[in-house]
DNA sequence: TATGAATGAGACTTCATTCAT
DNA sequence: GATGAATGAAGTCTCATTCAT
């Protein structure tokens, strides 16, 4: 009755896209004005469908929000795995440091919905829907990067250190996109030099770090342990 | 006009209670759901009022939010002006900044209202209401003191930096509020790790040069030792 | 315990005062926005007291507009009496139209009020509140002095005649209150002519009719036999 | 886009049925209890949807009599130019008045709301939403009329007679509709006399005016010169 | 399966009325 | 008696969700 099989999988390829504009739409939309201004009926309108076909994918708005937030999670772990993947321990981690941030800007700019995410999810705890938060995922899959380049950082302080400069990086970010320029660029351009002056004392060697070198390293080094609580 | 004087004392005095039962209550539910997801019915309620008193005060949802908004701009000034005052260019800038950020912790959990406010001003920048926002206000009010107290950062990089500054507090502060025990506080323990190590490289060699070298260090190293709270 | 006598006849002169000030301002701020979108707190307002001293003389909105109602109705019989009285019938009865007409278009002009209370008359029957509708008791009264002057007039038509006169200068008033000049006044001042020509045919030898006389005056005569449906 | 076509016009058809449905039920409310005391649900309730559809069509209160006016304003349109139409100079002028009294009548009659758009427009200026006042517009398409049948009638004045001809006979069918028989009907019926004799002095011929013959009308032709104002 | 008209709960807001002072 | 703060019913309007076509 849905008739031949090769007119299944281009309706399929049609679904499929559909959902995609959706979501594409819903991210638009929540980024421009918030998740509880956004209307249903402006998503359906920005994704040039109608509100039953947003309600045929998805059974209300927070599970829209929901998959929105599921497919930025998949696509940060990814951003990040490409980060992580092609950098081995002979890279000063300054470098890996800033690469990471470099790249987490580029996505903020590519990928305007994901800062809608992270507000609504920041906003309201009862959003958090599937899984962990973005942020701590973040902050977990740095844990065992920083086991290997920061053997002054104490094991057990790693996912506090961790969640400090994926947080503060996330409000940099926020910031930058929200002011616009010139301070909002300023301000992340900082964002490097926040985060390595931050890590430098965990680190081994001053592998020509931006926040000092020479015995001022040394020193920092034994600072760095410090007592949370 | 309104009768004799001591019985036009406790009738106003009724009154101001009542607003400010209003504006606790509204920084209360701003906190647990949102602005938009804040009821003004909800806020009668939790006021212990009716609708139409809150409606006697402020004209519209929004009017309320913006005097709660005030309200706490006025006390962050306050606090702002305490800390400053007290402190002399002999003490140690590490101190100052470890002061301030105690500081606004306690605001912060004293005050559970305050940070709705400040996301909530994150959120919609339409909603930015009486003069400035807040964080700007605060990064504005700091650069006299960087200026004192920092002679390696270039005045044009002043407000920048203190810029980065607050947002990273500000996000600290936030995170820990969102997030419980024990990762919430142990990562506001961090913020005066972040700041200072950030700022450092700015200060002179005093009490802690740029990046640390020497003496300066040691007296980082027991600075190191915060206790948050 | 209300105190001595000579201080109450001044306090019940005070309060027949601010009985009259309240419905001042009443026909004020009826007339002004319409009995619906007037409030009793700008009611109140405009007569410079309370809230609370209007629901003292009044149980509520409608009976304040009855109380307005009746004191319209008391002043258009005055005036009605004192055109009526001041005319024998050697004035020519065309004068004496003109007289009732000039004199209600000066009590509208000195009785804002008065025309609120016309209007929404008109406009909801169920606040037909105390009696009858003020047109129809100026159409009654206007029954004798057709009787005199219009031999013409079969008894049975009078009341249907009257009550035509009556409302169509009624409609004048109100148009001309509305529309302010120029169309308005040269509408109003039509008013005479559409009254005297209509009530012509009814009346003995024309005494000066600015309407007709002669044989034409007879031809209406006859004419004026009307059937009524 | 919607699909085929023989569904979309039931679609359409149903859609458009509803919005005359609401439209109707709106002329309804209005007449029974004027336009601010209409309720948006009672207009719903009385055209059997909900208060969302009535929402769906018009964006508030204020819009669905504008809607209500328009639709009068096209009738009373249409119905002026029937009267006008079948209509040449050969016919008696007196006949033509009686006809367009008698089409108006008709009108009141079968279109029970049109009695409240044009008493709330009387009530309220502010609400002259779309063009002119009904009645401005009818007084204006008079006076082409006017123009070839009342010579008498100096151009400067036919805006002011077609005026009051038409303020007048809007009178006496309001008041014809309000008070039930037998008075409102004996009222009405006697329209057509006032209106006639009103304007006979501006006629030509007595074209077998019922209000007059032979030299009457040449009496009347020079009282004919009122001065405005 | 797609569409979008229809639904109605619930939000914000107003204002007549009450009543403690 | 006067005052006006407090009350809350009721009105207008929005928008998530359903369902007939």
């Amino acid at each position: 009755m849905t008739g031949p099989l090769e007119r299944s999988i281009p309706a399929q390829a049609r679904s499929r896209e559909r959902l995609e504009r959706i979501l594409d739409a819903a991210a638009r939309v929540f980024d421009e004005v918030g998740y509880e201004a956004a209307t249903t009926e402006a998503i359906a309108e920005a994704a040039e469908t109608s509100i039953g076909s947003v309600y045929r994918f998805f059974p209300n708005k927070k599970a829209l929000f929901a998959a929105l937030y599921t497919r930025y999670l998949e696509k940060v772990r990814a951003l990040f795995d490409v980060v992580a993947a092609d950098t081995d321990d002979s890279v000063p981690w300054e470098q890996v440091v800033g690469a990471m941030i470099d790249g987490f800007a580029a996505f903020h700019e590519s990928e305007p919905g994901f800062r809608a995410v992270w507000l609504s999810l920041a906003l309201t705890d009862q959003m958090i829907v599937e899984g962990e938060a973005l942020n701590r995922q973040l902050a977990e899959r740095l844990e065992p990067l920083f086991a290997r380049r920061f053997p002054h950082l104490r094991p057990a302080d790693r996912r506090v250190v961790a969640t400090v400069a994926v947080e503060a990086v996330s409000a940099m970010l926020i910031f930058a996109a929200r002011r616009g320029p010139p301070l909002g660029p300023a301000v992340l351009a900082q964002a490097k030099n926040l985060i390595i002056r931050y890590l430098a004392p965990y680190a081994t060697t001053s592998s020509g770090s931006a926040a000092g070198a020479g015995k001022g390293a040394r020193a920092r080094r034994r600072s760095g342990k410090i007592s949370v609580r």
